[in-house]
DNA sequence: ATATTTGTAGAGTAATTAGTCGGTTTTATT
DNA sequence: AATAAAACCGACTAATTACTCTACAAATAT
């Protein structure tokens, strides 16, 4: 398997589990099982491991539904398949969520030019822009209404995955949790 | 000045700036300017003074309001009244803020018992269960509704740091931020 | 006034850490 | 097959780091 890859791997699992401050490139290294050389040919600096680890696992997250989104057809039925999608996602892979959570409320984050919009983000914009301009949804900022919905959505995966619920419990909290943002936005 | 809160001051500073990982005690010792001798001997480790750090921010947070809470007043007004409270203390202490959230993500935080309610967080559920019972506000996970209401209040404050609002913007979009709240919640 | 505890200092250290380097294997190119 | 380039290894190091220790000063108690 790709060396790279299993470093991205090991990283992943030991910075969520004891920190950035707690993690030796070392101790990466060893868990990846590769060389200590092999993770700085890779990787410039730590730093930069960390970074790309978090652009790495953006993009992976990104990568799905969204593109069929068909113009015509119900903003509301779209709008709830993107969201069970991305909810979904953020369940599949619980470490990855905790990475990107971490790195975006460490100073790391500030630190990337990445704040400006990434390809996804600018469909999704336009998604919501002609919504609301159509009066399907309520008038407001923008970049407000995605906080707003991606603060629930992550407080929501916080929810679920410390809670132990039954599948069909989830899938309830889930449904229910976009009537919640339903109702926010209408 | 006592020592001990000069290192507290600096050491927010710093790990809001630098990240755990980024900020050697050395210079939290120098930054407070004080011996790096002292540091050790109020925080057993650098561990200890993270973690004591938060517990001191929070507890400082808590302390506003909610004791006033007249049980037989108006439910609404009294729920806007504490929200809005929380809101501009987190504006007010944009630091604190961002170090909470910082922690809260990090490793640090699973680590630590204090997930079981402290009596700030105790009161304001009973508050909420009574609502509930009383049919005031929707029946629901009294955890599930404490994380959105939570994740959507930090995203608010996310929102207003970020972007440059005046006075009055800001007032308008916290108390905008309050009716989504208060539509989601019945 | 004396004794005891508590706070402060800062030089010192043992251990750790990020990152390097020269050499070897693997892969791609011609 | 020969050559070039990229991936890989692991011992090494220079620097940093968390933390200790001893001595001294302030405060507190007796």
């Amino acid at each position: 398997m790709d060396k790279k890859q299993l470093i991205l791997n090991a990283a992943l699992k030991l910075f969520v589990e004891q920190g950035f401050h707690g993690t030796p490139t070392s101790r990466i290294a060893k868990e990846a099982g590769v060389a200590n050389g092999t993770l700085f040919h890779h990787f410039k600096t730590k730093d930069d491991l960390i970074v790309t680890l978090y652009l790495h696992l953006k993009s992976k997250m990104n990568h799905s539904g969204l593109t069929e989104m068909a113009e015509e057809q119900d903003f509301k039925t779209v709008l709830k398949s993107i969201y069970l999608q991305n909810i979904y996602d953020m369940l599949e892979e619980p470490m990855a969520f905790k990475y990107i959570m971490q790195f975006k409320t460490s100073p790391y984050y500030s630190k990337i030019k990445e704040m400006q919009i990434d390809d996804g983000s600018a469909k999704f914009i336009k998604f919501f822009e002609h919504a609301m301009e159509s009066g399907f949804i309520k008038t407001m900022d923008i970049d407000l209404m995605f906080i707003l919905i991606s603060n629930l959505t992550s407080g929501l995966s916080q929810y679920i995955t410390s809670k132990p619920l039954s599948k069909s419990e989830e899938h309830e909290v889930v449904a229910q949790s976009f009537d919640i943002i339903w109702r926010m936005i209408t």
